[in-house]
DNA sequence: TTTCGAAATTATGCATGCAATTTATCTTAA
DNA sequence: TTAAGATAAATTGCATGCATAATTTCGAAA
């Protein structure tokens, strides 16, 4: 592809500059992030010779990377037929629910008794940043600005293994991409539950905090599952009835 | 290293046939089951190229299999410097306990309405073989049935996402070998709590079962940092005090 | 003898080539 | 025109080779 190409690292890429470290790693987190940006919809197959071109990289480091979001559960690797997005089904939000729900209680209560001040201020800033979007209806940095607050939420009980569970499911959920058919009557829902789950955190109110993360918590996957219905209603427009 | 090797999968291995679908699957699986075995011991450094000669493959699916244990948590990748079996801390196991307590609890509650009596039965079959080894001080034994029933426990949730989740976290406990140090009231002790966890599952009682279960788990741990700091022990006595 | 530094050895990271499987295309018969 | 089969193209899985980074070995000076 780049014959006699040798001195590699530093020159090739057309975007960004994959600097030193470790390319597959850069991969992984490139791969990540386009598949979060929704650039591989549905359950379709991506090509490994597709993602070397737009990546510029050849095959074995992004096949490494690909087995690596595959166990985080982001990709689905059929052998000999290809990586593919991870298909969310409502069974399967319906399974991680209750995980997130104690995963969160206790992040609730652990974080309540340990957050300082700073943090709180730090949270509580995002979240008037957030409120201002939700005033203004602009979903995608309401999202962003979400996902931080719940981050720094689990940053707060210095937990590393709880962050990092809690982390992977939110990922898998983020495949279900929230785009139309979103209610607005859940969000200002929500908006009125991250006001709750501010008060508590700055009471530092332990149970309180962990039963409106759950409330929340359901709000969320109701979301979710509409959007995931609503996909699936589409792809059965599209397809037609008849399965393969 | 096999000059002119083609028709490689079903000819080569001296010990295991390899069975036909995908080879990286396969050598995680078997690295897996080494690293539990106890065959890399410590932090020490893991050459591909051992591997590669024990295994019979080369490094493009090793190197795969790697990246996907790494994910897992049961190995740790240096850049440039080899795969080393992740070191388990006390602290780790201090953050890893509350999030398997809650995810326990959970199970245990969820268990007891969905668990049906023929698993119940499976489940005490398992726990008086545990009980017979607990009474001829078998170890090795105990621990494999005594998995077998907290999977079993989970198993019964019917939710995947749970179990999964339980799986990688206990995957990475078994990282700290319990070998010597172990404590013979702390075994009694498991002994009698499981002698419980079954009654409350034969009760269907669930609330009972989820204090159990936690009550047990903090025994688990502390004996699992008992075996971390007497490895810890061991290797300061071998190393010297002196850090590298 | 010990310590520092440079050459040699070894290991890791990545690109590429070949075999095997899967998918697409093109016939050909119903 | 459609359905089934055969061939061709594309894609995946794996082995290997080369460049770079790390480790070890060896020699010289203190």
């Amino acid at each position: 592809m780049w014959p006699g190409c040798s001195k590699r690292r530093w020159v090739i890429n057309n975007e960004t500059p994959l600097s030193t470290p470790s390319l597959h790693d850069e991969i992984v987190g490139r791969i990540r992030d386009m598949i979060f940006a929704g650039e591989f919809i549905g359950g379709q197959r991506v090509p490994e010779k597709l993602l070397c071109q737009q990546l510029s990289v050849s095959r074995t480091p992004l096949r490494e990377a690909l087995k690596v979001l595959a166990a985080e559960g982001l990709l689905t690797l059929l052998p000999n037929r290809g990586a593919r997005v991870a298909r969310m089904t409502a069974d399967d939000v319906d399974e991680m629910f209750p995980v997130m729900g104690v995963l969160e209680g206790l992040a609730g209560e652990i974080a309540c008794n340990r957050i300082t001040d700073d943090q709180i201020d730090e949270i509580r800033a995002l979240h008037y940043q957030m409120a201002a979007h939700h005033k203004r209806k602009e979903l995608a940095p309401y999202f962003k600005l979400n996902q931080q607050i719940h981050g720094k939420i689990f940053a707060a009980t210095g937990n590393g293994t709880l962050g990092s569970i809690y982390d992977s499911l939110t990922g898998r959920i983020r495949l279900a991409r929230y785009r139309a058919n979103f209610s607005y009557e859940r969000w200002d829902q929500a908006m009125a539950e991250h006001e709750e789950i501010l008060e508590a955190l700055s009471d530092r109110d332990g149970p309180r905090l962990a039963s409106v993360l759950k409330r929340h918590l359901e709000n969320t996957c109701e979301t979710v599952k509409e959007v995931i219905r609503a996909m699936d209603d589409e792809n059965v427009q599209a397809k037609g009835a008849a399965g393969p």
